[in-house]
DNA sequence: CCACGGATTGGCT
DNA sequence: GCCAATCCGTGGA
């Protein structure tokens, strides 16, 4: 079957940011804007709300750097952190609602031997490392080739999309506080598939 | 196995 | 000037 047929679609995206974050386990996340299509299984994220969690780039309203954040749902937002990773967000709900999904892991699917030329600089590495390829935030960024020039990037309209897969059960989905954060850190709003071994931690 | 600190830039106070 | 939605190497138990 044609990819484009099954890519998601904007109103996917315009949903609520919980519902959203939860539906995305289980997608496929593809870059075929390369010479080699990359894609992964989307197996952890985490939710940022612009209204009421301290911990979201939008909390403070919009800035340059956060911008696309409230550009409405279905773009990418991008954003540059500990002066050298890259991390990428779904954006979901309406335009000024600032909330977005932050992509967390990935189980790799196609385009290995890419991702690990970009990850580890060669095609060779060991199972501890295909491990390490993406399961993290910067670690998915970093194997599917998402920089700055990605920030913004409209996935219902480009080669960088998201690809409709069947729903993860609600049994299989763990939620927990979120990651590497020091503001709102009760918040349950990490969200990830059990027992898959592309978890970032347990 | 776990804990800790360095890397390195840009955004905001 | 401070610090970040991270990652990786090191050193000790």
């Amino acid at each position: 079957m044609n990819s484009h047929l099954q890519k998601l679609t904007k109103s996917f995206y315009e949903q609520d940011l919980h519902k959203v974050a939860k539906k995305l386990l289980g997608k496929i996340f593809i870059n075929n804007s390369g010479k080699v299509l990359l894609s992964g299984r989307i197996v952890e994220v985490e939710a940022y709300d612009g209204s009421i969690d301290e911990a979201s780039h939008s909390y403070n309203g919009k800035t340059k750097r956060n911008e696309i954040m409230f550009s409405g749902g279905g773009l990418l937002y991008v954003y540059f952190t500990y002066g050298m990773h890259f991390c990428a967000n779904v954006v979901t709900g309406k335009v000024n609602d600032g909330n977005a999904v932050l992509i967390r892991a990935v189980e790799p699917i196609e385009g290995i031997d890419e991702m690990m030329l970009n990850r580890f600089g060669k095609k060779s590495i060991s199972q501890k490392d295909f491990l390490n390829l993406t399961n993290g935030p910067a670690k998915f960024a970093q194997a599917f080739n998402i920089t700055k020039a990605e920030n913004g990037t409209d996935l219902c309209s480009n080669n960088i999309f998201i690809k409709n897969n069947s729903e993860t059960s609600e049994e299989k989905i763990i939620c927990t506080t979120r990651i590497g954060i020091k503001k709102s850190v009760d918040l349950p709003w990490r969200y990830y598939i059990k027992d898959n071994p592309f978890i970032s931690r347990k």
